[in-house]
DNA sequence: ACTGGCACTCTATTAGCAGGAGTGCCAACA
DNA sequence: TGTTGGCACTCCTGCTAATAGAGTGCCAGT
C-alpha cells in the first residue's frame, strides 16, 4: 500500500509549493493551498509515511517537510505533466533567434536564450566535431614555411590551426596538398577520419611527404585527440536568485564545476535523441554539482544529435516549466541547423 | 599640515592590514604589527585626521578604521613600490604559456593564468579587430548560392561569416572575388578598410557587381559595424574567497557585469600604452562594479597594443602584487605576438 | 608633539523567555 | 480500515537584557 494516488498528490503539493515557496512546507498549509479534500491529520500520515520511503524530509523536528532528491525523481518521473509552452514562450523564441547569421550567432543566442527563459544558468555546446562531418578544409599561407589550416565543418563550424612546415612550401605545393585533403577527407565523418589521414600520407608523393606528414600530424591532433569541443555560458547571474539558500550555503562549487568545460561537456554529453534528461542532486556524477539539478537535451538536425544543452540550477527548481523549454528550444535549434 | 609622512605610513598599514585580515584595524594591532615607534594614542590622533580627509572611515563609532576608495587610491598612487614578481611566478607563467600553439590557446592560456595568479576574476580581450591588420581573406563555396568568407589577421585572429549570393557563382568567379578582394585588402588595417570595400565594388566589372556588392556588404558588416570583439574569462570562483563580505553582501551585480561582453570591452578598452590602469570602487563607470576594482593593461607586439587584459576583484585586494602581476602578464603576451 | 589614562560608545555574544508552527500519537468515529 | 480532532511535545524564531571586549576621543601631563 506504499503509495496510494493521495500520497502521490501530497508529494507533488509539497513540491510545488516549497519550489515556490522556498520554505519547509507543513501539514496546514498543504491542505490550505490545495484541495485535498482530508485534513491536515490525515496529511500528516501520509506525510510520514512519504518520508519513511526517503521521499521528503523535515530540516528539523516540527519543522514542515522538504524535498528530498528521491522525491524530485519520483515527482519528475510520475507526477509531471509536460506542460506546453505558453504562447508568450514561443514568441519570445522566434523573436530571439530570428535573424540569427552564423552558427556563433546562433549559439549565443541559443545559450542567452535558455538563460533568460529558465532563468537558470544555460550552457549549449557547440555541434560537436566528432560527430560532423567535413565540407571543406582550406589551406593558406602564412609566411613561407606556416600554413593557416581552416576546416568547415557541414554544421557550420569553422576550426582554425597553425601548421608549421618543415621547410618552405611554393604556392603550387600549397594548391596541391589542399586538393588532395579535400579529395580524401570532403564529405567524410570526422570521426572516420583518422584511417583516412593515414592513407593520405601512405599514398602521398614522395617530394610531398614531409609536408603531408606535417599536415597531417595537425589534423589528427586537432580533429581528434583534441577533440575541440566548445561550449557557451550564460545566466550566471541567475544563481544568486533565492538568496544563497539553494545551493547548501556557497555557490563556489558550483561555479568551479562550471568554470571545468570538461566537466560541462560530460553533463550534457552522451544524450539520447529526442529525450530530455534531467539529473538531480546527488544523481550527478561531479562531486561540486551534488547541490544542483542539471536539465538537458541532445540537439540536431532531424532525430540525430551534433550536440546538447541545457541548464544548471538548484534543484528546487521549476521541473515541468524547466523541462519544456529546455526540450522546446533543443527542437527549435535542431529545426535551425536542418535548414541549412 | 595635512598629511606627514607619519600618517602615510599609518594609512598603508591600515591597509595591508585591511586586505590580510579583511577585518577593520584599530589603532592598537596597528602598533603591534608594524614598528611604527609611536603609542596608539597617537596613531589614533593620525587615524582622526586621515578619516577627516576621507582616506579611511568607520564602520560604526568604536570599531577599528576601513581604507575608503579615495584611501585605496592614495595608497596605488604614492605608497606602492610595484614589487617585483617572485621567481615563482616567472616560472608559473613560463610554464603556463609555453607550448601555446594558437591564438585561441594563447588567450585561454593567458586568461587562466591571470586567473590563478591572481585568485581574481580575469578578462582577455582577443586581439581587437579594428587594431588588427588583413593577412588574408578566403572564400570556400558552402553551396552553389553560399559562400563562406574567411578572414586572417596580422595578429592571427580568424573569423568567418557565411555570405548569402544573389544568385549562384560558378568556381571560376569565386577564384576571380577571392583575388581581386585580397589584392585590394590584404595587409591593410582593418581600421581602414570602409573606404576601401568601396572603391572595390565601385572598381568592379559590371558583370560582377551583383555578387561584389553583397560580399562589400558582409565585410562591411562583419569587419566593422558589428565590431565583433571576443573576449574569454576565467576565475569566478574566485569571487567567493572571502565570503560575500566583498562586494557589500551580493555579487549579483557583479556576474552581471562580467555577463556583458560590451561592459567588460569597455573595462578593458582604450589604455594607454605600456601603462596599467586601476580602477577603485566609485571610480568606475559601471554602476554594478561600484563595490569592485579592475586592474587592467593593453598588451601587444612592441609598443603597440591590440587588446586589454584585466582582473575584476573586491576594492579589498592587493593593489602591488595584482598591478605586477596584471603588467608582466600583459607584457609577456605582447612578446608571445611579437614572436609571430 | 607625543603619551598614558580614562570614560564612553558601540558591537557581539549569551542567556532566558514567550510565541508559534508543526509534528506524532491516540482515541474516537464512519 | 481509513479518517479525524485533540493534545502534548519539540524545536525554531524573535525579543529582551546583561555582559564582555574592542576601540575610540579627549585631556592633562611630560
Amino acid at each position: 500500500m506504499s503509495l496510494d494516488d493521495r500520497k502521490l498528490e501530497v508529494l507533488r503539493a509539497i513540491v510545488e509549493d516549497y519550489v515556490e515557496t522556498q520554505e519547509p512546507v507543513g501539514s496546514k498549509a498543504l491542505v490550505d493551498r490545495h484541495k485535498l479534500g482530508v485534513s491536515p491529520a490525515t496529511v500528516r500520515n501520509d506525510m510520514a509515511v512519504l518520508e519513511e520511503e526517503g521521499y521528503i524530509r523535515q530540516p528539523h523536528t516540527s519543522a514542515g517537510r522538504v524535498p528530498t532528491d528521491a522525491g524530485y525523481r519520483l515527482f519528475v518521473d510520475r507526477l509531471t505533466k509536460i506542460k506546453p509552452l505558453s504562447p508568450a514562450e514561443r514568441r519570445a523564441i522566434e523573436r530571439f533567434m530570428v535573424g540569427a547569421v552564423d552558427l556563433d550567432d546562433v549559439v549565443h543566442r541559443t545559450v542567452r536564450l535558455l538563460a533568460q527563459l529558465t532563468r537558470q544558468v544555460a550552457v549549449v555546446q557547440y555541434p560537436s566535431l566528432s560527430r560532423s562531418a567535413v565540407r571543406h578544409l582550406e589551406l593558406v599561407p602564412i609566411s613561407t614555411t606556416r600554413l593557416m589550416l581552416v576546416m568547415i565543418t557541414d554544421t557550420g563550424r569553422v576550426e582554425q590551426r597553425l601548421v608549421e612546415m618543415p621547410g618552405p612550401v611554393a604556392d603550387g605545393e600549397v594548391w596541391e596538398l589542399r586538393l588532395r585533403v579535400n579529395e580524401k577527407l570532403a564529405g567524410q565523418k570526422l570521426a572516420d577520419t583518422p584511417s583516412l589521414v593515414q592513407k593520405l600520407v601512405e599514398e602521398c608523393a614522395i617530394e610531398r611527404r614531409a609536408a603531408m606528414t606535417c599536415l597531417a600530424s595537425v589534423l589528427l591532433e586537432t580533429l581528434v585527440e583534441r577533440s575541440e569541443e566548445r561550449l557557451a555560458l550564460a545566466g550566471m547571474p541567475n544563481l544568486t536568485r533565492g538568496g544563497v539558500l539553494d545551493f547548501q550555503g556557497t555557490l563556489r562549487p558550483v561555479l568551479e564545476a562550471l568554470e571545468e568545460e570538461v566537466i560541462l561537456l560530460k553533463l550534457i554529453g552522451d544524450l539520447e535523441p529526442r529525450t530530455t534528461r534531467v539529473l538531480i542532486g546527488d544523481e550527478n556524477q561531479i562531486d561540486n554539482l551534488r547541490s544542483a539539478s542539471v536539465v538537458s537535451s541532445g540537439y540536431g538536425p532531424g532525430a540525430t544529435i551534433v550536440g546538447g544543452l541545457g541548464v544548471v540550477g538548484p534543484t528546487r527548481m521549476d521541473y515541468p516549466g524547466t523541462i519544456a523549454t529546455v526540450r522546446a528550444v533543443a527542437r527549435y535549434v535542431g529545426d535551425l541547423l536542418a535548414q541549412n
